[in-house]
DNA sequence: GCTTACAGCGTTTTT
DNA sequence: CGCTGTAAGC
């Protein structure tokens, strides 16, 4: 243990050795703090602390498992298995798992992603007869989040008149309405939501003497991670659970508190020392990560904020460079200003494609990124955005295996029921909504019990239905004794998902194809994972939990040395060499949503404050003039951010855009900007009438090669022009289809599509990768 | 009850 | 632009 310690500077020193009681570490961007609480639990096990007697709390799963296995490498393998690791939402899914019982859940309960929470609030919306356009499901998920967050239940928001007079002003009287049935048809599905899983442990804390004191016992040393983003509820839990042995340590940086839209409140690590007694206070100020000009340039910025601590983070690397700041014209220049200066600095400097990342504000934003890099052959990987998990098709084969556990969640079968379609269809599925809400049964009760219920529905459908639940229960038969891998693959193949996708060559269907095997390849190594575990019946169950809790990050896959890209949100606690921070605009970067309160833009500064430090070496910022939103082209101005960096630190490039990325010379750019789109665009849309003088010249620019290459009809012409032999109007002749013309072609690389009318009339879509054409004209 | 066409809408950020 | 939900036609 020793030897590990010597690795520490006393700062990070005083805290890994402080044993009890309650502490907050005060950590600065690149401080250490992982280290910290890494070598503070193998410090707690050496000094006879046992390890099932620590709970840690992370907030990524991917934290978590990083790092148990550094903890493994100092005390070994089989101690550190034995440690509380993961978010709070895995770890208190397992406790509610064991005790929900005692709230009236089933162990097997589902966890309903937000997708299914929004359909069950859209479907309750329906069926109370409200208008969707002034109750939207998204809000009202929303205004549900908060509300459970703040451990406000249907009970507590109806005793309070001053929430249902805010809904009232809102034009929502009815909130409380949906507030209540969204609570009782979750509890009848036997599913939580994220937010219940915080939730419903706190009601068990609460409501069961017992069970607080049980885990009051077993947790006797506890440490949270990030604690500046932690909400009400998630605060509640770990006070009640600390409360008996007061062994609490936060570890956190208030200038890196970024979650608030989701709860998060910054006064809990503000106040942390109100709450305890005797809390022992420590700080990490010294930045290891990061040169000082990128560390003294983050600390100019956070400085503009008046809500936080003071703490001064100072670093004794180098200098390093300073920070590049580029305008560009549109997002498509921004894109290949990223991919070719990756490109240069991977020569000159003999760096890899991992040492490089590039972090946007919205997702949405990742895409002329990745059309840059993928025209670059640059690897990369996007992190976040559809999570693999959230795909249609994907959760398509989850709703079976979630209906085999838990035959009561609602949302997994209405997704399943009639897909793919066996003739169940919507007047059919209504009808049996009534039937389960007068009935206050489950819809796969109803089903059941058909003949004995008072239900409209024809003879022949009704044999549909019990076909349906016929075959759900010989699912749950054969859970029993096959494996998940088994299981899934029998219900691939029975419920007809795999013909449904594979039926015609249709790049849609291929990628559904080749996605589903990649889920069966996860769950048949997540079987064998388990196989030292006796009972892998198990193992279906833990797989969907995961899969519900699952971060991006969390996968693995492909080629690690990949460029990163990814939102900001998702870069915290993460770093790179170099990093480039796009669309430094406003109203988007701070974003048009968050600009009417201080608070909210103090959160979007400390975002920018997270994103900068993320950088050890070089950061880039850059922003354009014009930027495609809504397939509309819209005038930009700079970022406030840019102009709060001290300048000192920055390296102001103003690109010679006639020069190297004029679009006169440039051909790839006539897709991207598609000047008809640009002169006949509505002046309405057009956002404000502000800088309407600059855009005259420049639609002036894009309307010149138009003329030039009149060709440019098709949408992407870039990808004709470099990837293909193939173009518009050749006449192709198709194993299966037949002979056809060409109409369109998009994507680039492995994901170019030719649009294809053929003969019989069919217009189809085919991924040339896989389609077999023969160019006959 | 199913398939197709198109209207309308949206983008903050995520466990 | 791309997705979702609704309307229309079979």
């Amino acid at each position: 243990m020793q030897q590990y310690l010597s690795q520490l500077n006393d700062a990070q020193l005083a805290p890994t050795l402080q044993k009890d009681g309650p502490m907050i570490v005060i950590a600065g961007a690149g401080s250490g703090k992982t280290r910290v609480l890494t070598f503070r639990i193998a410090y707690l096990m050496s000094q006879g602390v046992d390890p099932f007697n620590i709970l840690a709390l992370t907030f990524t799963n991917k934290a978590a498992r990083e790092m148990k296995g550094r903890i493994a490498r100092i005390v070994g393998d089989s101690e550190a298995k034995n440690l509380w690791m993961g978010t709070f939402h895995s770890v208190f899914a397992k406790i509610l798992r064991i005790e929900g019982d005692r709230l009236g859940y089933p162990s097997n309960f589902t966890i309903y992603d937000t997708q299914d929470s929004d359909r069950l609030i859209s479907s309750i919306i329906k069926e109370l007869g409200l208008d969707k356009d002034i109750y939207k499901y998204k809000q009202i998920r929303s205004r549900i989040s908060s509300y459970k967050n703040s451990l406000i239940t249907v009970k507590a928001y109806f005793n309070n008149p001053e929430l249902m007079e805010a809904d009232a002003a809102a034009r929502r009287p009815r909130m409380g309405d949906i507030y209540k049935h969204y609570v009782e048809r979750c509890f009848k599905a036997g599913a939580m939501d994220f937010d219940d899983l915080l939730l419903k442990t706190n009601e068990l804390l609460t409501r069961f003497p017992d069970v607080l004191a049980k885990y009051q016992d077993r947790f006797r040393y506890i440490l949270v991670d990030e604690y500046q983003d932690t909400n009400h509820s998630q605060y509640l839990i770990v006070r009640a659970l600390a409360d008996r042995f007061q062994n609490i340590c936060v570890v956190g940086d208030d200038a890196q508190s970024i979650y608030a839209f989701r709860g998060a409140n910054i006064s809990n690590i503000l106040n942390f020392q109100r709450d305890y007694d005797d809390v022992k206070e420590f700080r990490l100020e010294q930045n290891y990560r990061s040169t000082k000009n990128i560390v003294n340039a983050a600390n100019s910025v956070i400085d503009k904020n008046q809500n936080k601590l003071d703490k001064i983070v100072w670093t004794a690397n180098d200098e390093g460079a300073k920070i590049k700041v580029n305008r560009l014209m549109t997002d498509g220049d921004e894109g290949r200003y990223v991919a070719s200066t990756i490109f240069e600095s991977k020569m000159q400097n003999q760096l890899q494609n991992k040492d490089f990342a590039v972090l946007y504000r919205t997702n949405a934003q990742s895409r002329a990124i990745e059309d840059a890099l993928r025209k670059r052959d640059i690897p990369y990987r996007i992190y976040g955005g559809l999570s693999f998990y959230q795909r249609k098709e994907i959760k398509d084969v989850l709703s079976y295996l979630r209906l085999i556990l838990n035959p009561a969640d609602e949302e997994a079968l209405k997704r399943v029921i009639n897909f793919p379609s066996r003739g169940i269809g919507q007047t059919t599925l209504d009808r049996l909504i009534v039937a389960a809400n007068a009935y206050d049964i489950p819809i796969f009760d109803v089903i059941k019990r058909i003949d004995e219920l008072d239900v409209k529905i024809n003879s022949g459908t009704r044999n549909k239905l019990k076909d349906f639940v016929t075959m759900i229960e010989s699912f749950q038969v054969m859970n029993t004794n096959a494996n998940a891998f088994e299981l899934s693959e029998h219900v691939v193949k029975v419920t007809g998902l795999i013909r449904e996708f594979n039926k015609d060559g249709t790049p849609e269907g291929i990628a559904k194809m080749e996605n589903i095997e990649e889920l069966l390849n996860g769950i048949k190594d997540f079987v064998e994972g388990q196989k030292e575990v006796a009972d892998t019946r198990g193992a279906l169950a833990e797989f969907l939990e995961d899969v519900a809790l699952a971060t991006d990050l969390d996968a693995d896959k492909g080629d690690p040395n990949h460029v990163a890209l990814m939102t900001i949100h998702l870069a915290k606690g993460l770093e790179f060499p170099h990093v480039f921070i796009v669309g430094m605009e406003e109203d988007l970067f701070p974003s048009a949503m968050s600009m009417n309160t201080r608070s909210e833009l103090e959160e979007e500064r400390r975002l920018f404050y997270v994103a900068l430090t993320r950088a050890e070496k070089q950061a880039y910022l850059t922003y354009t003039l014009s930027r495609y939103r809504w397939g509309k082209l819209i005038d930009a101005e700079p970022s406030r951010f840019i102009e709060e960096i001290d300048e000192d630190y920055l390296d102001i490039i103003t690109p010679l855009q006639e020069q190297r990325f004029n679009p006169m010379l440039d051909a790839s750019i006539f897709g991207d900007i598609e000047p008809n789109k640009v002169r006949f665009a509505k002046p309405k849309s057009r956002k404000v009438e502000k800088k309407d003088a600059k855009s005259k010249p420049e639609n002036f620019k894009i309307n010149a090669p138009k003329k030039l290459k009149p060709v440019s009809k098709t949408t992407n012409t870039s990808a004709n022009l470099f990837d293909s032999k193939l173009t518009v109007g050749n006449i192709v002749n198709h194993q299966r289809f037949g002979r056809g013309e060409v109409m369109k072609i998009e994507g680039a690389g492995g994901d170019l599509k030719a649009e294809i009318r053929f003969e019989n009339g069919d217009l189809k879509k085919l991924l040339l990768r896989f389609a077999k054409l023969e160019i006959v004209g």
